[in-house]
DNA sequence: AAGCTATCCATCTGC
DNA sequence: TGGATAGCTT
């Protein structure tokens, strides 16, 4: 018995297809993961291929992670050896090699959307574009377009000449690439295409990569843009060189990144790049009941430029999918919370980590955490504010970004003041001023000349004054590291030596200690990550010749929302649609199903035929992603931007034929909404008489009463460490009142002189306690790491 | 230099 | 609604 006995007839094709190009038309659900783990564990096996021969590319570094882990069980050995990674971070491994081919330094920066829209500025201040007319966002947009199709700014600006705002955003593309060059840095568009150039410049380093990637797999082939074909087609190389064992996997149908340029005629012309392709449709699923399967079927049928296929499953029918329409917003929220609730009482197997609930737009999440907070439910929001973007954390990076790289002007200008040393605009302007005449120097290296030189007359001896202690401080910390210091002690150096702490607890008393456990976290993520690194054999070689801080800030720019999830807590799970792709969970809720929202009004407003299909393709994602129970939900009147709207039922609701939807049970006050004419199976929703009153004038269901303390007393279940995350993110602000009573900041199992354990910092005794406003700090010291002052709800303490 | 208020205006999705 | 920013005050 042989572990490629579980694979069906399709899945097996796949798998001992070795040779040539192999397009794998995977539907959700279908095994897809299975089928490229047994590949290689069969590439390896069977066909005696090098583990280091094998390359394969995954959308997000979640998914690599679990692949190698899954890999790893299949075959027991070398798994480490496969290159397993996102795009981005094989592009950055690449060019840490070599990009000093084409005229880049090899420890370049990846600036993030954030610090594009500051250099955009930059830009459009240099050049003197009206930003009223022609926005930052608009040009970044046109740029990362033209990025993805690897268009160059002298290509761009070649044909784009008649227009004058195509013009302006020609000389911008232009004029950013230089600030980006200046600052040696790298945007996420530039990565790939970058990557491409040097494989165009230099045919003796593509070829040193084909003769590595033998074999080439990549996942979520639907959602590659061109850069990423190019790249991919380049490294499979021809018979002669690469040997073109090249194999995709995707589903046209789950194409939902056309916004960040994905190109669906990547997947839907693969046979006609490769005509010698074969091709294997996998259609059994193996996720979702078949009652969940005829909805997906019914709406993405609308579609037209697909590839035809029809999921089926062997699984039970399953019960029909649930519909529920409310007046607000608020009361959608609040059936969703109670809804589990019910679930969980009606079926006790279930837990919370069984439950997600998506929705169109972050935004979205905000209401329903507050009644999911209001209903004592555990629950992680994925996204929204990525911990990255969060001040203090970036303040954190610019000091590392300054110390590792000199030349990234934009950290050392964030920094420059932050905390206040008195540095205002005027002695920026001026500075930067001289860094031009000086001939383009960079901002610290002005910084340091002036302070050093005896230039007079650019600045005041005060400002002098205040500039020197800054680049005086900065040497240190580069002396510290040079010396050998972890990056762990250099950031507790920063920490100290700026008085950032005290800086937080001046100027924001609020929510200081919030954002002092967050740099707590980003330090037990710099500890992980050298700690990985010292086991890694290959290091060096992924890292190019540069540095551990490097590497660390490159794997932080290149984290994705989702690559943050924790699937193991026992939590209800909030995320937008788009992140759910590649999930799957047996109760599912999709939020906010209105026209307008969900599809959203742009892709209503749209000329482009395919915004909707897009949209509809996002609908078919949410609606695969249940395995048992699915859950539709909509809202007649929603408060956006300030103002009440109101919206028609989703049009991809009303493509569900009636026969799979259920009859209202046990929430008798809905059973009038479908009988309303709007419901009317697949007639389209009339835009008509918004807002409707009266036949939808009832109260939400109130909570059993005894709900709460149930709740509670599972809450607070020793061995269900649930705490709150301390970080509250801007986009739930709000609701950090309504955290604060929550019994996450209950105390601690462990007391004063217990022995416990950290899954970092192994075992350790308790040194002190002491009660934050929101949390306990607690003092430990480690056996073998030391003292360590952690917040409660971040160490994750284990009493011993 | 830094903090405050008034005013504008907009954002879907994310590496 | 709330974030970003311009312009004002201290």
């Amino acid at each position: 018995m042989s572990i490629y006995d579980s694979l069906n007839t399709e899945q097996r094709k796949a798998v001992e297809h070795t040779e040539g190009p192999v397009l794998i038309l995977a539907g959700a659900g279908s095994g897809k993961t299975r089928v490229i783990t047994h590949r290689i564990a069969y590439l390896m096996d069977e066909c005696g291929v090098n583990p280091w021969n094998i390359l394969a590319i995954t959308f997000t570094n979640k998914a690599a992670q679990e692949m190698r882990e899954r890999v790893d069980k299949l075959i027991g050995f070398g798994a480490e050896s496969i290159w397993i990674s996102t795009f981005h971070s094989m592009c950055v491994r690449i060019l840490r090699r070599h990009i000093q081919e084409i005229g880049y330094q090899t420890d370049f920066t990846i600036y993030d959307t954030d610090d594009q829209k500051t250099l955009m500025k930059e830009v459009c201040r240099n050049l003197r574009i009206n930003t009223k007319e022609l926005r930052e966002r608009t040009i970044l947009a046109a740029i990362s377009s033209a990025k993805d199709e690897l268009l160059t700014p002298r290509r761009y600006q070649e044909t784009h000449q008649y227009d004058f705002m195509q013009k302006q955003i020609g000389e911008a593309y232009e004029e950013y690439q230089r600030l980006l060059h200046k600052n040696n840095a790298l945007d996420f568009d530039d990565l790939l295409m970058k990557t491409v150039e040097l494989f165009n410049a230099r045919e003796d380093i593509l070829r040193n990569y084909q003769d590595r990637f033998r074999y080439i797999m990549v996942d979520e082939y639907q959602d590659t843009n061109t850069a990423q074909f190019e790249l991919v087609r380049l490294l499979a190389g021809t018979k002669e060189t690469g040997g073109r064992n090249l194999c995709v996997v995707g589903d046209d149908d789950q194409s939902i990144y056309k916004f960040r340029g994905a190109n669906i005629r990547n997947i839907l012309d693969f046979e006609k790049v490769y005509p010698d392709a074969f091709v294997v449709k996998l259609e059994q699923n193996y996720r979702s009941t078949q009652m969940v399967l005829d909805a997906a079927n019914a709406v993405i049928d609308n579609n037209r430029n697909r590839k035809s296929k029809a999921l089926w499953t062997r699984k039970q029918e399953g019960s029909r999918i649930h519909l529920r329409q409310f007046n607000t917003a608020m009361e959608e929220a609040s059936f969703i919370a109670e809804d589990i609730e019910r679930k969980k009482d009606l079926q006790p197997s279930l837990n919370y980590r069984d439950f997600a609930v998506l929705y169109r737009t972050n935004a979205q999440a905000r209401l329903l955490e507050e009644r999911l907070i209001m209903g004592s439910i555990p629950y992680n929001v994925v996204g929204g504010t990525n911990f990255y973007e969060r001040r203090e954390i970036k303040d954190m990076l610019a000091y590392l970004k300054v110390i590792d790289n000199g030349r990234d002007d934009l950290a050392v200008r964030r920094i420059l003041n932050v905390p206040r040393r008195g540095i205002g605009a005027a002695t920026v302007e001026k500075v930067s001023h001289y860094a031009v005449v000086c001939g383009d120097l960079g901002f610290f290296e002005t910084l340091e000349k002036l302070c050093d030189g005896p230039v007079t007359g650019i600045l005041s001896n005060a400002a002098l004054g205040k500039i020197r202690p800054f680049v005086e401080l900065i040497r240190s910390f580069r002396a510290e590291l040079e010396e050998g210091a972890s990056l762990e002690d250099l950031m507790k150096s920063i920490i100290g030596k700026t008085g950032y702490e005290e800086y937080l607890r001046d100027t924001e008393e609020e929510d200081a200690d919030d954002r002092l456990a967050n740099i707590d976290e980003l330090i037990s993520k710099i500890v992980s990550y050298e700690e990985e690194a010292q086991e890694l054999p290959d290091f060096a070689e992924q890292a190019g010749d540069t540095s551990l801080l490097t590497g660390f800030l490159a794997d932080v720019a290149l984290v994705a929302d989702i690559d943050e999830m924790d699937g193991n807590q026992d939590r209800v799970l909030l995320m937008t649609l788009h992140s759910a792709k590649g999930l799957e969970f047996p109760q599912v809720y999709i939020a906010g199903l209105e026209d307008g929202l969900f599809p959203g009004y742009l892709s209503i407003n749209s000329d482009d035929r395919d915004a909707m299909e897009e949209e509809r393709r996002l609908m078919y994602v949410g609606i695969t992603r249940a395995m048992d129970d699915l859950t539709l939900t909509c809202a007649h009147s929603r408060m956006l931007r300030g103002e009440v709207q109101y919206n028609p039922v989703s049009r991809f609701v009303t493509e569900i034929p009636d026969e799979l939807l259920d009859e209202r049970t046990g929430l008798p006050e809905f059973s009038s909404y479908r009988t309303s004419s709007q419901w009317g199976g697949a007639s389209r929703p009339q835009q008509s008489a918004y807002p409707r009153q009266s036949a939808y004038r009832q109260p939400a269901p109130e909570p059993p009463a005894r709900r709460d303390t149930r709740l509670k007393a599972v809450y607070v279940k020793p061995h269900t460490p649930d705490e709150k995350k301390p970080f509250i993110g801007k986009a739930s602000a709000g609701l950090a009142s309504l955290q604060k009573g929550m019994p996450a900041s209950e105390k601690p199992d462990y007391e004063t002189g217990d022995r416990v354990r950290h899954v970092k910092f192994g075992d350790g005794t308790v040194l002190a306690m002491e009660k934050g406003p929101k949390d306990y700090k607690v003092t430990v010291l480690f056996d073998d790491a030391g003292q360590k002052i952690m917040y409660a709800a971040f160490a994750r303490l284990e009493k011993l």
